[in-house]
DNA sequence: AGCAAGAATCTCGCTGGGCGAGATAGTGCC
DNA sequence: GGCACTATCTCGCCCAGCGAGATTCTTGCT
């Protein structure tokens, strides 16, 4: 069991776990009339809003990879729902900054609501310096992959 | 810190480093003339050929959550660039079995190559009994994830 | 054996998400 | 004030994926 050994399995878990975590997102997206695109703009847009990061089409767009029609085309979607709503930037008028409505912070909780239970579990049964260890790990991976062009 | 707060900070980087390999996926999938269905299918197909599984149409479009007519549509899209065979099973003969060509693999390898590089970097810094913690954390996310319906 | 029921895959026509190109409105520098 | 630049939106098109149904083969029932 060498270190490449690990790596290739860990790789595989990431992988795998990656593709399941995909998977839940398009089962609930599916159960709430929302697209897998609108789910992962939804919680850009929380993220940005817990950060308070100031949250506009483009950056979303930047986020998301899209262009700026089909940018445009997600908030106009998320705006007809209700989640979202449009405000132009009193400083630059030419900005839209994106407000989430409450409902959409609800949404995103029911989403990740089960999945931090699940999670939880799994770490309460890892004592604390384990923890310190996974959550490392993954900083380490996050780091790395985001680094990676 | 309590493990509630530990269990919300895993899960952004769970969901943070999901959302990272998804674009490494998409970003691969554009250089390549490939959708990024495309290369889920053949990640599927790779994992089915490793293990031995038989691959069909049928587990694929499963696996995919794409009905039958999208199933047939990427695999007439991986057989036409080449990565992908189609042959009737000689058992049941209104199976088809979809092998995965050289070229099929070698893409898998330039897809995983990088990142298997960047993990066992990660792991290399942590000793024998961190790399097993984390191998044990990843395996009970996975379980956790996978089990929730 | 023969036939109905069911399974695996494919074909057809359509919907709509996302793209490229270009329009519109606003900023800031000279 | 004019010019280059930025942020967003509109228009028209393409194609991935869906629903419905056709086709081919298997299997259980009598």
């Amino acid at each position: 069991m060498n270190e490449q050994d690990a790596g290739m399995r860990v790789v595989h878990l990431l992988r795998a776990i990656t593709m399941e975590l995909d998977r839940v997102g398009e089962r609930f997206a599916a159960r709430h009339a929302l697209h897998p695109t609108d789910v992962r703009a939804l919680i850009c847009l929380l993220d940005a809003a817990r950060t308070g990061a100031p949250a506009t089409p483009g950056v979303l767009g930047a986020r998301l990879g899209l262009n700026s029609a089909g940018t445009t085309a997600v908030i106009d979607r998320l705006e007809r729902l209700g989640h979202v709503r449009r405000e132009r930037d009193t400083r630059d008028r030419r900005r839209v900054l994106l407000k989430v409505d409450e409902s959409a912070v609800a949404l995103g909780w029911s989403f990740f609501g089960p999945l931090i239970n699940e999670v939880v579990a799994v770490m309460s049964r890892f004592d604390a310096a384990d923890q310190a260890t996974v959550e490392r790990f993954l900083g380490d991976v996050h780091e790395a992959v985001t680094s990676q062009e």
